[in-house]
DNA sequence: GACAAGTGGTTGGACGTCCTACTATTGGGA
DNA sequence: TCCCAATAGTAGGACGTCCAACCACTTGTC
């Protein structure tokens, strides 16, 4: 199926406005490199996200839950507690409460007591759950999850280059 | 001043959750490529989100906040209407909406009619909201806006791959 | 065994983002 | 001139994220 883009619903600018803003910064303030390069990545997630929630809303989910479910689906029994998730997923206590809640109301998980401690719930996905996995799955690489513009080899660089950003700040070790 | 990183609130994991999720991709699923690149994304942007976030709540503001006070600080008259701030921080007009409420009931910022064109809101920074900015620069600066684990030449690799990606998303021509 | 500290999960509130729908104003064309 | 499409901004609602606070349960220590 053909893609189309994810042209930004109001004009788009005849000129990119970060670059301007790091041109100015570098002027009024001082080196401005680090700036550009963050601003870059808040805007390109914010157009990623756009572009992958658009995809999913017609299989009712967003790409939080999508992520989970897939989670879910990667483990062993198609079932994790809600601490483990949250690690995996490195997602707030609250955050997964909220996703869970929403993918329960849907059916496509199920939530349980843990056998031995009575403090943890068990959350498993369903059948109903692992379709629409599958189908969501397919409506995101048939629009290369929003990455548009860039080679293998260029994604390869820009995983690398962002791993190390997670790698430095903690994220794991 | 010392910058201490980030430390996720939850233990790190002693592997890369996402490179974890990524061969498990590839093993049942297949490239796995572009869907880890796109989880690095979203994934960095949390981190900085949140750093950032962090040095500037003790100042009153969020990054988007403080993007939009950057922008009029940047302007000639140090005011703009809402659209184009809109156009500029490629934000959603009910965005803009939210943000210019909060700046002015914090008093950084105004609301002013235009002169010809009784459609539009013209927003202008005060004199507190231009003192605001250039406190909140210093707590961004002295943590290097969150970025941290790249060399001068590594970052300028990472604003090259990304603003390749908005051109090709079309965010700008 | 009892108590203190730690862990797992939920609730309520704040924030930013988007969407849909709406009002007010402008400007172009019949 | 008048109508209608386009534009600027706002209101209300949904979603995901975080934080602070809280309760239930577990674990370690005395």
């Amino acid at each position: 199926m053909a893609y189309c883009a994810p042209m930004p619903s109001h004009h788009p600018l005849p000129f990119d406005p970060i670059d301007r803003a790091a041109q100015l910064w570098q002027d009024r303030i001082g080196p401005a490199a680090t700036m550009a390069a963050v601003t870059n990545i808040m805007r390109v997630q914010q157009i990623l996200q756009s572009s992958v929630d658009a995809a999913l809303r017609p299989h009712g989910l967003t790409f939080a839950r999508y992520e989970a479910l897939v989670l879910l689906v990667f483990s062993r029994q198609g079932s994790l507690p809600m601490n483990v998730m949250g690690q995996r997923l490195q997602l707030h206590p609250t955050s997964v409460t909220n996703i869970v809640d929403r993918l329960q109301a849907d059916h496509l998980v199920e939530r349980n007591g843990h056998p031995t401690d009575r403090r943890t719930t068990v959350v498993t996905i369903t059948e109903a759950g692992r379709q629409r996995q599958k189908i969501a799955t397919g409506a995101l690489t048939d629009i290369d999850f929003g990455l548009v513009g860039l080679d293998d080899a260029q994604i390869a660089q820009l995983t690398a280059l962002l791993t190390e950003v997670r790698r430095a700040a903690g994220d794991f070790s």
